[in-house]
DNA sequence: CCTGTCACG
DNA sequence: GACGTACGTGACAGGG
């Protein structure tokens, strides 16, 4: 039947089933192989249920399944950070997509998806063919940028809520009809699919003007008129970015199609097609289901394992093996490796763990490879293991060992499974044998993490090193690697150690490994952190790899020579302090030091700690300093001492011989927030409070022709405070671009603006912080150096005038008592056991409660941009190095550091959405220079 | 190995 | 009434 009047239309929005499907069902695995299925599965209950209820003259004689292709369309050409704020694609969700098109195709649906448009392209396209043709068209979706469609005999169908929307039901959503639906988003913009739009214009403000001019073209030219300065303001300003958006939300009817409205008639599904699909996806319940429906016979699905008292969907890991390293496997020739690669392609996933020379991933060699496709199921690939013996003379014995496979061998058969996009490469911490594998060309993906996953469920409550999670969650305790290499000076390297003691030791951490995540990827899903998982830890770790790979360049010269003028100064200051002691002794040692100042020469404030020595820090010899030289060149020692000490001499230390830069790592699980921590060196404390310090930062540099960027949150723990607790006046000093400090100290003290003075602005500020710590009256006084009882005032005085903070700790503790733990506004959860404590650790606890959902949510928003930066760089010539906690540095070519400030910025700014509308806006400082001094 | 000290956000 | 307290980190030196 050639499509004409009479005929009926459906268009289904694949991609919404499909992510429906996957969010709203467990991450169900086809048990016999562990392939993820959940979407597919789900995906094809919809399908089903779609066709079932295709009866009666709303029935359909033409339907399509519409998908979305590839990530970039003509949009991003016209616009590069458009739909920049989406979320990657979870791991788990990619090798389902080829599946939910074969679903289709089983169902006997047409299926249709063109490179280069979106899928509201097509549907747009195909609803203009069908109703010139005179044809009715459901667009079975609910996505609001498909409204723009409706009218003329076509009309949306909202499958879940069963609702249908139709002009009336447009109007409703944007206040005018549908053909001036794409004027009202031009105007007001998206944050999900990152339309700019015009600021400070939502879909409310823009009907009411569209329909007051009657059209964007016709507001735009008249603009003038407009009688709110700020509304007119910006419609002049933000015209060409409003025209920009536009062109953006408009779908194209013009898509090139392959095909016809003829080619999609609707056709009853074969039996013989359908049910072998569903049956090969081990659809036990579904298979059975459309079978009796069609009357014939269901094909048979293999039952699944029933384990005793536990249910479906219980995270029942199978009776596994006691962990035995007798047990495993050497590998030592290519037919053997063979054999295992087979069976990881049969199975799907692998347990991936990396020997090494070393720990520093940019300096060490492999050593050897372990791999793991089922518990007790492991093997070792030894690869550059030497000869025993010293009989090598002076130098040692350096060559290889019998009974390896050629490196390049082992890399070249194992490297096309390891990039596998239907293989699943598990680890713990995986980030470290990425890096390795990287430097031998291999780029390990997709992957799973033990170490993230343990990070997602439980940071706060213990560690998630291999160890650790081995003996509390399989109740084994691991070969140490002491046994292997020793310790101290005659510790040798792995290469050294035999390769069958090397065998038990390695192939069993792959073991455990995959145990482990046999254990705990199931929990992900029932304690409701797989987006947390998915979203902020998984995704980050091949972006702090290359950040960590890459590095920074630090001038050894400089650093150098400032060592040489500290030493000076430190000498003339040492022998300056024994003259006043009226006797030499060690400067650096605290309980020398204390004896000198407390009972040699008596000074008042001695006070000893629990080990019985006197306190020396330095509050208490700033306190002394007012009244004595000693003290005070003892301060100005040690702020020299550490400087030389930690930066100056440790930092020439970590410059890389091969690359003349710094790669520091980053223990994405260091903190218990959700921040990171920064080792080897840590570049997260490089100085910059004092000027001296700061000149340390003249040391990291770009190279030639290149300029370090900074760019940083403002405010960003304050900005979350505002938005948590609900503080309308800071929300508005934020949103008006006030100095914070200055507008807290205005309102508590009801100075005005223009009177402020530094001091009071700047008790405000110490008060602001406390706020965010857990405020107490004895931490502020102390900040503050004042009597208890004003700082007590001044905190009662904060509370008076923003109640809502009060509020937000009561509940923030109330929660963390019932819970034990707290959350950030992304789900990340920090567990806060001790808040059950008595006694002294119970105030820790608290104040850790009320701080952890503000520190991580930023650090959640910072993580957030991270992921998404490298793809909105990609095309500039810009890297991103480091993450210092609210800030980011770039290394960028001369001349582009404009467009990369821009495409970072938008990122950075908008990194909460669309997860999190906050209340407050988000504002990136950026500076830049040929060192990070400058930059900052 | 632990403690004190001090660098950062 | 006393206890102790701002939150989160890592590196280094001294000292047992």
């Amino acid at each position: 039947m050639s499509f004409g009047k009479g005929c009926h239309l459906h268009l289904i929005d694949g991609s919404a089933f499909i992510f429906r499907a996957y969010h709203a069902l467990p991450p169900l695995t086809r048990k016999s192989d562990g392939l993820p299925i959940g979407a597919v599965s789900g995906f094809c209950n919809m399908l089903h249920r779609y066709v079932e209820g295709n009866t009666g003259p709303d029935a359909p004689t033409h339907v399509a399944v519409i998908f979305d292709k590839g990530s970039h369309t003509f949009r991003n050409d016209l616009y590069d950070l458009y739909k920049a704020n989406r979320e990657a694609m979870p791991e788990d969700l990619r090798p389902q997509m080829p599946l939910t098109r074969e679903a289709t195709r089983a169902f006997n649906i047409a299926c249709e998806e063109i490179e280069g448009y979106e899928a509201d392209d097509i549907i747009a396209t195909l609803s203009c063919q069908a109703r010139d043709a005179g044809g009715r068209v459901t667009i079975i979706s609910s996505d609001k940028d498909l409204m723009q469609l409706v009218g003329d005999g076509v009309e949306m169908l909202d499958a879940m809520k069963n609702l249908r929307i139709d002009v009336e039901g447009v109007e409703a959503k944007f206040g005018v009809t549908p053909d001036k639906v794409i004027d009202v988003q031009a105007l007001a913009g998206d944050s999900v699919d990152n339309v700019p739009g015009a600021p400070g214009i939502g879909i409310k403000t823009a009907a009411l003007l569209i329909n007051e001019y009657g059209s964007l073209e016709e507001l735009l030219d008249r603009a003038e008129e407009i009688k709110q300065p700020k509304r007119r303001q910006t419609l002049i300003e933000k015209r060409e970015q409003i025209e920009l958006s536009k062109k953006l939300v408009t779908l194209d009817c013009n898509t090139p199609l392959g095909f016809t409205l003829d080619d999609l008639e609707v056709k009853e599904p074969d039996p013989d097609v359908l049910l072998p699909f569903l049956a090969q996806m081990e659809f036990r319940t579904l298979t059975k289901r459309i079978a009796e429906g069609l009357g014939v016979e269901a094909p048979s699905v293999p039952e699944p394992e029933v384990s005793a008292g536990t249910g479906a969907i219980e995270d029942s890991v199978p009776d596994a093996p006691a962990i035995n390293p007798e047990a495993y496997e050497t590998v030592r020739d290519a037919e053997a490796l063979q054999n295992w690669i087979d069976r990881i392609r049969e199975v799907g996933h692998v347990a991936v763990d990396t020997e090494t020379t070393g720990l520093d991933e940019m300096r060490v060699d492999l050593v050897g490879i372990c791999l793991c496709v089922d518990a007790g199921t492991a093997c070792y690939v030894p690869l550059t293991h030497k000869a025993e013996g010293e009989s090598g003379g002076l130098f040692g014995n350096d060559e290889l060992a019998e009974g390896q496979m050629p490196l390049n061998q082992a890399l070249d058969m194992l490297k096309p499974v390891l990039e596998d996009d239907a293989v699943l490469k598990i680890g713990q911490n995986m980030k470290y044998d990425a890096k390795i594998l990287k430097r031998y060309g291999i780029n390990v993906a997709p992957f799973d993490d033990t170490m993230l996953i343990s990070y997602a469920l439980n940071a706060g409550l213990h560690g998630h090193g291999m160890d650790t999670l081995s003996e509390r969650y399989l109740d084994h305790v691991p070969i140490p690697i002491k046994e292997l290499l020793g310790s101290g000076k005659s510790m040798i390297t792995f290469d050294r150690v035999p390769i069958d003691k090397a065998t038990r030791y390695a192939a069993e951490d792959a073991d455990i490994t995959l145990r482990l995540w046999q254990v705990l990827k199931p929990r992900l899903h029932r304690e409701k952190v797989t987006t947390v998982y998915e979203t902020l830890e998984r995704p980050l770790s091949p972006v702090l790899a290359e950040m960590e790979m890459h590095g920074v360049q630090v001038d050894r010269d400089t650093l150098s020579r400032m060592s040489n003028a500290f030493s000076q100064k430190m000498a003339q200051l040492e022998a300056e302090i024994h003259e006043l002691a009226g006797e030499s002794f060690n400067v650096g040692s605290p309980k020398q030091l204390g004896e000198i100042l407390f009972d040699k020469m008596s000074l008042p404030g001695g006070k000893k700690g629990k080990t019985g020595a006197y306190a020396t820090g330095a509050d208490i010899l700033e306190d002394l300093a007012t009244e004595h030289e000693l003290p005070a060149r003892v301060l100005d020692w040690r702020q020299l001492s550490k400087l030389k000490s930690t930066y100056t001499d440790a930092l020439q230390e970590h410059i890389n011989p091969e690359t003349g830069r710094v790669h520091t790592s980053y223990v994405q699980t260091g903190a218990n927030t959700g921040r990171m921590a920064s080792t080897d060196p840590n570049l997260q404390n490089i100085p910059v409070r004092s000027e001296e310090g700061r000149r340390i930062r003249e040391a990291f540099v770009a190279p030639e022709g290149k300029v370090l960027l900074s760019l940083d949150y403002s405010q960003i723990e304050l900005r979350i405070l505002a938005h948590v607790a609900g503080i309308d006046a800071l929300k508005q000093a934020f949103h008006e671009g006030q100095d914070i400090h200055a507008a807290t100290a205005s309102e508590m003290f009801g100075v005005p603006l223009d009177e402020m003075t530094s001091e009071v602005r700047r008790q405000a500020k110490a008060i602001n912080f406390g706020v965010i710590y857990g405020i107490s009256g004895f931490g502020l006084a102390r900040n503050l150096r004042i009597p208890r009882a004003e700082a007590q005032g001044f905190i009662d005085r904060y509370f008076e005038r923003f109640p809502g903070i009060r509020e937000y700790m009561d509940e923030t503790t109330a929660f963390a008592k019932e819970n034990l733990y707290v959350q950030t506004l992304f789900g990340r959860k920090i567990h806060t056991p001790e808040i059950a404590a008595k006694g002294p650790r119970a105030g820790f606890a608290k104040r850790a409660a009320i701080n952890a959902p503000i520190q991580g949510t930023a650090a959640d928003i910072i993580r957030r941009a991270m992921i998404r930066m490298p793809e909105a760089i990609a095309k500039l010539p810009a890297k991103m190095l480091l993450q210092v906690h609210d800030e980011l540095v770039f290394e960028v070519e001369a001349g582009a550091e404009e467009d990369v400030i821009k495409a970072a910025r938008a990122i950075m700014e908008g990194a909460a959405d669309p997860a999190v509308k906050l209340d407050v806006p988000l504002v990136v400082d950026a500076g830049r220079g040929a060192n990070w001094a400058e930059a900052h």
